[in-house]
DNA sequence: CTTGACCTGTGTCTTAGACACAGTCGTAAG
DNA sequence: CTTACGACTGTGTCTAAGACACAGGTCAAG
């Protein structure tokens, strides 16, 4: 298996493959004659695990500890089981971070509908973003 | 004004300061005796806006193309206008990717509860993770 | 003058790949 | 057989917005 191959048949992108092979997340053999990267099927589990992480947000750096864990024929489950939880907290953290921010984007439009363009003068840029209440 | 005399009375930090100037958004006064950066109240009030900016999430390139606008003399606020109803759009696509994840990662919490924790084997890392419906 | 706390500019680092590039493969035509 | 050419390859570099490390500078207290 090269590289394009497997990223076609995991559903993923040649660049993605190399990236994970790059960082020694999956060990390709090299072909000594041209020096392409060479996946069998072992290395094909391991990079469909990866991806699955990758679905769950887990970080590069995460996944490498994960497998270092299963490496040595531990049980990663419970530092999975940990990561997921960290993960959602912070996903509920971006989820209200957009939340607001969409709301302050949307007061925006709505506040700027009622003001004209201004050329900027020597202490304001742009009124619309500086302005306070401005007439 | 050095520094982190601005940063403080901006409320930001003196490395986001001296991103700033890194970049050529704010210009400095280089004092001569020793090469560190002045500010004077013009540099303030640009920075300012900078800040009020990067507060609606535009990127800092975008900033720098409403100084170019500005600096110029002509209306920024058109471009302002685009950039937000774009950064809406983008910010609602992450409020939603958002709350995907975090269903999905709920999900995955809940089903995990029932399950053990399980050493890898040589096709299978984390259960968790990669198993379908194992019992 | 010396100490020490704080400040300074500059250089490097971060994520997870994307992209550019020169070289290589494989196949089809001549 | 050679040649051409498109698809592929590994490696090096780039990204955003600062954070951090570090060697040196400043300034007030003693």
């Amino acid at each position: 298996m090269k590289v394009s191959q497997l990223a076609k048949v995991l559903n993923t992108t040649p660049d993605t493959v190399r990236y994970y092979s790059r960082i020694g997340l999956v060990m390709p053999i090299k072909n000594t004659e041209n020096g392409y990267k060479s996946y069998n099927q072992q290395a094909q589990q391991r990079l469909k695990f990866i991806l699955s992480a990758r679905q769950l947000d887990f970080s590069v750096e995460e996944i490498k500890e994960i497998l270092l864990v299963a490496d040595n024929g531990s049980t990663a489950c419970p530092l999975v089981r940990e990561i997921v939880e960290h993960r959602l907290a912070e996903t509920e953290k971006k989820f209200n971070d957009a939340l607001t921010l969409r709301n302050v984007l949307r007061n925006a439009i709505d506040d700027w509908k009622s003001k004209p363009d201004k050329s900027p003068t020597g202490d304001m840029l742009c009124h619309l973003i500086q302005g306070g209440n401005d007439e």
